[in-house]
DNA sequence: TTCTATTGACCATCTTTGACTATTATAGCG
DNA sequence: CGCTATAATAGTCAAAGATGGTCAATAGAA
């Protein structure tokens, strides 16, 4: 069933088979197809979540873009999803910590962002009045995550 | 995408590669890009601000010039109390990124490293039930701030 | 029915413009 | 020379324009 969604999904990857990333405007891209605007998230949530080894960004305003960057399509991606999953919505400091040296070991983030990283998560960075530390470290710690793994995928690891 | 606001930003930054500070007439720079004059203000504000290690002096009047000076610090520990202190108890996310991509600028961080911190400080990963996500934010955000000085005298940066 | 897809109304963010204001230099006047 | 009018600049701010995001209701497929 050539689904909508289905068509606007192959578009995009179409668009991706040279390049790891591609960049469009949301409502260009949606008169293309005919349909609303916000068909194109769904699309974007459905099929281009960080489960299925993308990212997206994007801005709003004159100019506005959505950006949609491809992951590793090895085992690693994988793996982000096993740490995202580990993670959930609360971890403590030590599972945390665990993780980034296991990144660290792998090789998938230099000395310099692994400290970054514990700075982040770190007790002394979450010491608020504030019951959900784990819960807040988790929402901190995810989004690191994802952004390790997307800097892998853009080469920019070896940057400078 | 090359947005009106990008290219004055680069224009300028291009006049500044080699001195740290340039000197321009608001209206030719305004005729010259075809916009309205007030637009370079909105430059000059978005992408220019003291946060972003800039400071904008101009005159009115015949003669009038609007100068854009790159912010110098005399040693890096300095800059560390400074942007602590400016940080404080509470920092918005605009500011925070701006902070970063000023250390970016002055080579302090890797893109990679730039990444990491402002997924730490994003509005994503401190969307939690809580009211206090300035707060929290400059929590995280002071502690990466540490750790990047930190990183840079143990002269972690230039790894692999 | 239940899960997936579509739409539309309303919201958030970023950019650009224009009308109005503020400041400074200079020419002309007394 | 001192004052004033005018011209030449730049600044502010709010409105309009240009995008993208969210979410709940509705429709369609399995």
């Amino acid at each position: 069933m050539a689904q909508l969604s289905d068509s606007i999904e192959h578009f995009i990857k179409d668009l991706m088979t040279e390049d790891a990333h591609v960049e469009l405007r949301r409502n260009e891209l949606a008169q293309h197809f005919g349909c609303a605007p916000s068909q194109i998230n769904y699309v974007l949530a459905t099929r281009f979540s960080v489960d299925h080894g993308y990212i997206i960004e994007s801005r709003r305003g004159g100019g506005g873009y959505v950006r949609i960057v491809r992951m590793q399509t090895r085992g690693e991606s994988n793996l982000l999803n096993i740490l995202l999953n580990r993670v959930g919505n609360s971890v403590d400091e030590e599972t945390a910590v665990a993780i980034i040296s296991n990144l660290r070991e792998r090789d998938m983030v230099t000395d310099s962002e692994a400290a970054l990283m514990r700075a982040a998560v770190s007790r002394n960075a979450l010491a608020l009045p504030i019951s959900a530390k784990d819960v807040l470290r988790a929402a901190v710690f995810r989004n690191m995550l994802v952004q390790v793994f997307k800097n892998i995928e853009e080469g920019k690891r070896h940057d400078v």
